[in-house]
DNA sequence: TTTATATTTGGCTGTTTTGCCAAAAATACT
DNA sequence: AGTATTTTTGGCAAAACAGCCAAATATAAA
């Protein structure tokens, strides 16, 4: 590979690292249905605070969140709602996953 | 989170992060063009066959290439194409970032 | 059976990621 | 100013990941 097309895919990789942790998918889920703040997003997650924190500055650094300050509580949203598509694509890939393993059950049942 | 809501996120998760890596991206985008053998993607990759190998294994557990025999070579292939649906919205997310950054570089140039 | 080719596995090292804690920063209230 | 609330930062230890090498495995050809 050469230094451009590296480049080109280390820059997707990123964007798509940073929602693979469960943690992260959660919270974008939960953006898509509207602005939370840290707290909301802490007490739903169930991890300390300052992970929870943690979380969100990576997803805004891969542009996928943004933020905004009201008070003394920061709301963070969904700056790219495209990226549920991608979610939703999962789930193709999952039933996928699924239904092939259904096929080996079957297939090891009638061996018998 | 409860245990039932943890697991549905970590199995989503997991299949995102077997995509998260530079190498295994290209991957993906090759096999959406035709089946390849490890030979050939590591000639293009540039990095050790055992390592080719061993990403092309995550990517397998996570059901998203599959492999077949044919004499000395396992040639791989998408058992998902969908999985391309979901690279195209990245293309989103990206352009999404880029005009973003284009709007603040041109308020820092106006500041002037 | 030996040899060559293609691939995977095991093991090692260095790097990255995660998550907790404690401390700092920012904002609002008294 | 002092206190409470919300969030971020820095630091640390444990776990996961990446890539190389050498060795093992599998298949085909001589």
């Amino acid at each position: 590979m050469n230094p451009e097309t590296q480049h080109y895919y280390e820059g997707r990789a990123a964007i798509i690292k940073a929602i693979a942790h469960p943690s992260r998918l959660f919270i974008v889920e939960e953006l898509s249905k509207g602005e939370r703040c840290v707290n909301e997003l802490t007490a739903e997650i169930g991890t300390d605070m300052s992970t929870v924190s943690k979380h969100l500055s990576i997803l805004k650094n891969a542009g996928i969140i943004g933020d905004r300050k009201s008070g003394t509580s920061i709301y963070y949203y969904l700056k790219t709602p495209c990226i549920l598509n991608f979610l939703g694509c999962l789930e193709e890939v999952i039933e996928c996953n699924m239904k092939q393993q259904g096929e080996i059950l079957m297939a090891c049942r009638s061996r018998k």
